[in-house]
DNA sequence: GTATGATTGAAACATACGTTTGACTGACAA
DNA sequence: TTGTCAGTCAAACGTATGTTTCAATCATAC
């Protein structure tokens, strides 16, 4: 078994990151539940850090690759015009839906590692990655832009972020809720476009147009709280 | 200083762990920073998860109970009809933002530990926290419903999560991504109300309305994506 | 068959961790 | 003055961690 034990460590090592959070799994869990010596970490990776940035390569890149594809596609076909905004939506969630298919019932790892980058890894192996998305977020930012001329380009980038958070949150935490019936991925991902383009095509509302409540009768907060503020 | 130990505790632990992940964080970092003695946490709180459990509690039950509040006021004063979408929107994201503010230049520790909860508290911490976001879930997802009738309930559901993943995205990861400029809380909150009012009521696609892009041509996709599947 | 370089193995290393202990302090009541 | 008790303190406990070491093993080329 010569690339064999390289390749048990990273798909068990992918799934107990996911599980249990970087810092909380050894590489002892790892190794023991791998097959593999302790020592075969250090030896293949370097570090446990290193570690953790090989398993992101492996899965990052190809997505973000395939996103890009998809939007010089979609650009591509609308020509000289703007692309639909509902198609830059799928062009950028759908290799995130293909991912998370293709990983079978290790499903949500590997959103749930993202969202470990920004508190458990260290700043290099951070930095790393996000340069790695700023290209897609710039590219598909421009492409949202020319589809909305009239929206503030500050605003789309705003939104970007949101779509970002609603599929993020979706995939992590969407299974295991227990509050939703599991959805067959293709339906997931329409829902998700239907949400996604409806909020960045929305209109802008000027800074006071909808009367946002700001603060309750002070005795109803109190009552309603229960508890120190 | 009686009180003052067990206060300085709480404050640097929610920064720390916020800032470094629980796992990450030591609570020897945690007692040198607050300038208090390392067994003073085991004292005052008995375990470092119990002291997690304390900080959470202290800073989500007022927010989610100002959010229920919220929603009682709205819904009164929409008397017999369906109040409208962006002031049900409002009612769930205000407490948050007002949260955040309050916080100072903590802004985004709060979201940060909730999304560290998922992956680093153990499953009674866990589940003691999502419990009570339950009630505000089902609350506010059944006054969605009424002022959207036309759509799936399910739906209703998961668009109520994309909500919360866009907001917890922005309040965690927007100030510092460094490509969007900061934001008056006033025009952040308006700026996700549009969004999300928008998104919750978008037409629902029925499974196969837009083509959404399935696969690449085989030769484009493997020249796209530069590194193994 | 033997030399070579890559890989694996068991054990040890130094360190950091959460927790516990037991002496000590200071305020307040009897 | 003495007793009490919540709170603080320095030190230690046992354990788990990432990493290193070095001998053993394996496949392969000569």
């Amino acid at each position: 078994m010569a690339g064999d034990t390289r390749e048990r460590i990273l798909d068990v090592a992918e799934r107990l990151f996911a599980d249990s959070g970087f810092a909380s799994t050894s590489l002892r869990d790892i190794t023991a539940e791998a097959g593999v010596n302790l020592a075969a970490v250090n030896y293949h990776f370097g570090s446990k850090e290193a570690l953790l940035g090989a398993i992101l390569e492996r899965r990052i890149r190809p997505m973000n690759d395939r996103r890009l594809a998809l939007l010089d596609q979609v650009e591509a076909e609308a020509g000289a015009g703007a692309a639909a905004v509902e198609q830059i939506v799928a062009a950028f969630l759908h290799p995130a839906f293909r991912q998370v298919a293709a990983m079978g019932s290790h499903r949500r790892q590997l959103l749930k590692l993202l969202g470990q980058l920004h508190t458990q890894a260290n700043p290099e192996t951070r930095k790393l990655f996000f340069r790695q998305f700023d290209e897609v977020r710039m590219r598909f930012t421009a492409s949202f832009q020319r589809a909305l001329p009239d929206i503030d380009p500050d605003e789309v980038a705003r939104r970007m972020m949101y779509i970002v958070g609603a599929m993020s949150y979706i995939m992590m935490w969407g299974e295991q809720s227990g509050h939703l019936p599991a959805q067959p991925p293709e339906r997931l991902q329409q829902s998700l476009i239907d949400f996604a383009s409806a909020g960045m095509a929305a209109p802008e509302t000027a800074a006071s147009g909808i009367p946002v409540i700001e603060t309750l009768p002070a005795g109803a907060a109190v009552a309603a709280q229960g508890g120190p503020a």
